[in-house]
DNA sequence: CACGATTATATGTCTAGACATATATGTCAA
DNA sequence: TTGACATATATGTCTAGACATATAATCGTG
């Protein structure tokens, strides 16, 4: 056995690391409110001597639950369980193709319209960006097993990405080849309802009048805009999951 | 001078800690894309000479770039830079009075319906319980500035949350009181888009089939079921805004 | 009592070294 | 060629001790 597998006062578990188990503890009592919001967690020393093992080890446990917000860590003072202030969840966004695919659903993508042209003020303000430079307006439609699942409205900024104006967006979505092109990201997403107009309709195959789900999507890279996307989904047939987990 | 004060290969930033130099210098590699998805990040001992700093310090700043996604770390392999799969993005959902009052609004809350009984099958359907208890059902509006904001139709299981039956809902939201009654909960978030109906359309004071904002809020705490509500916000006017920082 | 200076203390970071463990890779036999 | 086995190695975890730093608490002074 290794020299650090101590007797401790851990209930079960005993393939988790020390580490681990002194987290999920400390995480238990924090979940089932016998430490609720407000409670000092014992110092350091004191857990070192509860669970027999170093301050590093108490320490990266700590570290990790504050990390999570769970805690809240104050020199002199001490750690203390925080107030859950807002729910944050975690929206994953997929590539439309892998959401598509992921479901066991024939993909296909239809190109509308695609041109390459000089930023007009109104491109220049959907982007954010003051200077004129050359963009990519782009227009098509995602569907899955021949049954229209999304329209996409993209404008991609070319002096933030030359390498787009060689990129062949007939046969791959815009979407997927910015995700395997362009290193990572930050981004912002909108999401609203709206209606479907005439035109939008006709695009999804869907009735005038018929809900909507808009998520708009400003992408950038190093305080550099990358792309500004509106993605139209059937309201009644789309859904956006977002998941919390307190910890 | 502190004992750790070397001099070492990182540029500027002498007010960070060692350990969130590398971190952020390994980030910024990954960001620019001079370390491309798929690429091998140097080995600890490699960093260790590089930073000249101790294993542990590199470790500290690799562990939480794992914790991040952005690089994935194997044994006996090393540690690679990560393909992001997809855009996670964190979405912000506040507390409804939360979020009007910090819009500099005011805040009105007016009950519509409330009571308390036995629970039907498609209550237990919507909590996802099988076993038959009591519940709560709330019908209730939000509105800023006496414009209303949104309505909520909620269930709380009073097997999980005894103290509820002891709540006034006449003048605390339920969501507020829940927030500050329960420790922690889980949640999980579907966001859809619907139009409105007759009922809707009076309560929220929009037209018939204007499009709305659908958010199932689905909250358990420790495996056991907490409320299941549904918000209905005028989609023209609300808006859902999720951030997605890479690293 | 008010307020600035001092002190005590809990967390924050770091080290050098150790053992643990999963696994890529090479070796050897069937 | 292939599969079983051994080995090397990078990461994973942990220790005991040190110095750094922010700040709550105390003390002293006007």
């Amino acid at each position: 056995m290794s020299l650090h597998a101590h007797n401790n006062e851990l209930p079960a578990a005993d393939k988790l690391t020390l580490y681990r188990q002194i987290r999920h503890d400390i995480e238990r009592r924090i979940l089932t409110g016998e430490w609720p919001p407000g409670h000092r967690i014992p110092f350091e020393h004191e857990l070192m001597a509860r669970y027999r093992c170093s301050r590093m080890t108490v320490n990266k446990a700590l570290s990790e639950l504050a990390q999570a917000d769970l805690i809240e860590r104050r020199r002199r003072a001490g750690t203390f369980v925080r107030r859950p202030q807002h729910l944050s969840a975690v929206l994953k966004i997929a590539d439309i193709r892998a959401e598509i695919t992921a479901l066991g659903r024939s993909y296909a993508y239809q190109l509308i319209h695609c041109s390459r042209r000089a930023a007009n003020a109104a491109d220049r303000a959907r982007l954010g960006v003051r200077r004129t430079g050359k963009v990519i307006a782009i227009a098509c439609r995602h569907s899955a097993d021949d049954v229209p699942f999304a329209i996409e409205d993209r404008l991609i900024d070319l002096d933030t990405v030359p390498e787009a104006a060689a990129a062949d967006f007939t046969t791959e979505p815009p979407g997927s080849w910015l995700l395997h092109h362009v290193p990572w990201t930050e981004a912002e997403h909108t999401i609203s309802a709206t209606v479907a107009d005439k035109g939008t309709a006709a695009e999804l195959d869907i009735a005038v009048g018929a809900p909507c789900l808009v998520i708009d999507r400003y992408t950038w890279r190093s305080a550099r805009t990358v792309t500004a996307v509106r993605l139209l989904y059937p309201g009644d047939t789309h859904r956006l999951v977002a998941r919390f987990k307190g910890g």
